[in-house]
DNA sequence: AACGTTCATGTTAAGGTTCACATGAACGTT
DNA sequence: AACGTTCATGTGAACCTTAACATGAACGTT
């Protein structure tokens, strides 16, 4: 009943009177066809509204139009951005995604990975830290079937040279670098890190940027002034409450990301402190809001875009997923410093709670960042 | 090759020593299996790293648990956050998401229409203003096409009695009345507006809502003071450029989102002028950021997340697919207005642009908002 | 010994599409 | 008249899962 309303390739060729290897050759567009047929075909399909069954389709062989893509929060607008990367290119191919939230939780990620494999989709995308938070290298196995179906696998962040995926991975030492020896250069001394969350890989790579950067310039950082953390702005706003809370605050802060940075900042104001007056603050990523974020956040910046974009090159990129191509490939990309109106000069000691003025008038940014990817 | 070390039901029977349909009975739970056999064809799955082929099983008759999801920017946080209350539902009923990013475009719109009747998704959720741009009919006739084989589709936005949909709508007239009060209590009589982008339903919506409400108060506002815009930050700082231009400058404006409030105020502090001291502004939707933002933007807040729940508890509905139910249905939520940093009092004459104090020390907030909705 | 129940098997078919291969008609060229 | 080319058809099979139905073995109960 309610499936016989759907037209099939036999319904097709009923109407226009042809065979159903005739419309099969029209639609995927084979030779040996006359115009003449091709078109009356064409017409019968519009006129039935006929779509062709994918199911059908992969069922025969055909991969599956369609890639996986597992983010850990969609509500971060980090990963909007990286999957507007991803979709471009996805659908300059016709591929269509499969996207999946796991909240940083690995039943909902092992749940997806099954989902997407039982999809016979062309290929997956993972979060960062998806491998390293898995325990009973049940994603090590999930990774393996893929790469037993051709499927390629594509990581962000870590590399897993013994494992059949490829990583995308930012090299952000440089930049953390410049990062340092700005907030060093502006006379900071005493600088707080509200780390990110732990046992993410993203997580350990980013503090030992940081503390290796200072250490290099001189400086090392003061491991008490490292406190727990995450990668929200809650986070923030916690880790600016216990700098608040010190007999001492440091002078400038290293949020985790962009997100705790604002978070960070808005606990600060709320404070009666000002940022960059009385506080810099640092962020990383360089998510959209960075820029807008009053004050404009200087962060270590990130190239989400094009990872994304890198991302599902790879996946089209027919060496990926074969299997004699066994040891994990990376593609590196170069993260760097944008300097803007959250970090300024060091004023130890920092003023009495009294508000006067913020200089913030003329935009001024260092760099010219790169935000217009528009297709 | 490539396709022989996929594993089947074949394989699974082979390998405990059962038949097919053995496996199947035990794959879909089915009655009359002893345990025993249960458990030995359970550890061969695993053993052999089963999964279900989704294509054979859809094809068999069964709908595809996926749900298509058709966005128009999934960079504008406003969307995220939809997902997520879509997401978190269709998880529970082991769906799916197919997630698509129009950006405001007709044919990446349909394109994605046939790629998600092509997967035989059990479910549509489409962007709003979609079928109000759609020019050719082509929106409506795929629309049909889902209705003829009871696949649910459901809209925001925009009611379409005459079409076979289910509307989610948001009721915003109360609190667009609402927040028109809250400016003119506090002496604001000269207040612009920058429109949403032309040709979306919800666009000419947001602008009748406000223009009744002022007309509805006594105050109409002055059409001369109404920008053209857009849902993006650019459109909020190019309005904002408009206004400044002006000999006399407004002392509110509504912004056709948060994200354009953001933009606003972006370029109202760059060019000197504080906000709310000189300048008022008040944004629409609630999005996520719009809470951290200096200053947190007031705002006619959109109950989001719940937007995102209703469509996909519709979607699950066994009515909303039924063709009979054909005159759409309309669940309609209700906006509210949170009024937070973003406007004050109006100061006729804004002052010379001298940069005095701010104000904004203990978050204020007059209405606790729905921000907590993990699962 | 007869009976009913439980568990598993085997057979056959269906779902929509694609592919390989053999067949054949229509047409123009030699 | 023979030949090659182009376009279309027909047959049969494959992809994997599910369903309906008949069959049958093992078991315990009466």
């Amino acid at each position: 009943m309610s499936r016989r309303s759907i037209s099939t390739m036999a319904d097709v060729a009923r109407a226009c009177g042809v065979s159903i290897q005739t419309v099969s050759a029209v639609v995927n567009d084979r030779p040996g066809i006359s115009d003449e047929t091709r078109l009356r075909v064409r017409a019968a399909m519009s006129e039935l509204d006929y779509q062709p069954n994918q199911q059908a389709r992969t069922l025969r062989g055909y991969k599956n139009p369609m890639v996986g893509v597992i983010i850990p929060s969609i509500t971060n607008p980090y990963f909007p951005e990286l999957v507007r990367g991803i979709e471009d290119v996805a659908r300059r191919s016709g591929h269509g995604l499969f996207l999946c939230n796991d909240d940083y939780d690995d039943a909902k990620a092992r749940e997806y990975f099954s989902f997407i494999r039982a999809n016979n989709a062309s290929g997956l995308i993972a979060s960062p830290g998806l491998v390293a938070r898995s325990v009973d290298g049940e994603i090590e196995r999930q990774i393996h079937a893929f790469a037993r179906r051709n499927v390629p696998v594509v990581f962000f962040g870590e590399q897993r040279p013994e494992l059949p995926v490829t990583s995308i991975v930012v090299d952000a030492r440089e930049a953390t670098l410049d990062a340092a020896r700005h907030l060093l250069e502006l006379g900071h001394r005493r600088i707080g890190m509200i780390a990110p969350p732990v046992g993410l890989h993203v997580a350990r790579e980013r503090v030992r940027d940081v503390t290796e950067a200072f250490a290099a310039l001189g400086h090392p950082l003061d491991s008490e002034l490292i406190v727990a953390g995450g990668f929200d702005i809650e986070a923030g706003r916690s880790g600016a409450a216990v700098f608040m809370a010190l007999p001492q605050m440091p002078t400038a802060i290293l949020a985790s990301n962009d997100l705790a940075a604002m978070g960070a900042i808005a606990a600060l104001q709320e404070g009666g402190l000002l940022v960059p007056r009385d506080v810099s603050v640092l962020g990383f990523d360089d998510i959209p809001f960075a820029k807008v974020f009053q004050p404009s956040i200087t962060t270590v910046a990130q190239p989400i875009y094009e990872l994304g974009e890198a991302a599902m090159t790879a996946i089209l990129d027919p060496a990926v997923g074969d299997p004699t191509d066994m040891p994990g490939r990376s593609i590196w990309l170069k993260a760097e410093l944008v300097v803007r109106q959250s970090t300024g000069p060091c004023r130890e000691r920092p003023a009495t709670k009294r508000k006067t003025a913020r200089s913030q008038n003329a935009p001024r940014e260092e760099r010219h960042d790169h935000e217009d990817h528009e297709t």
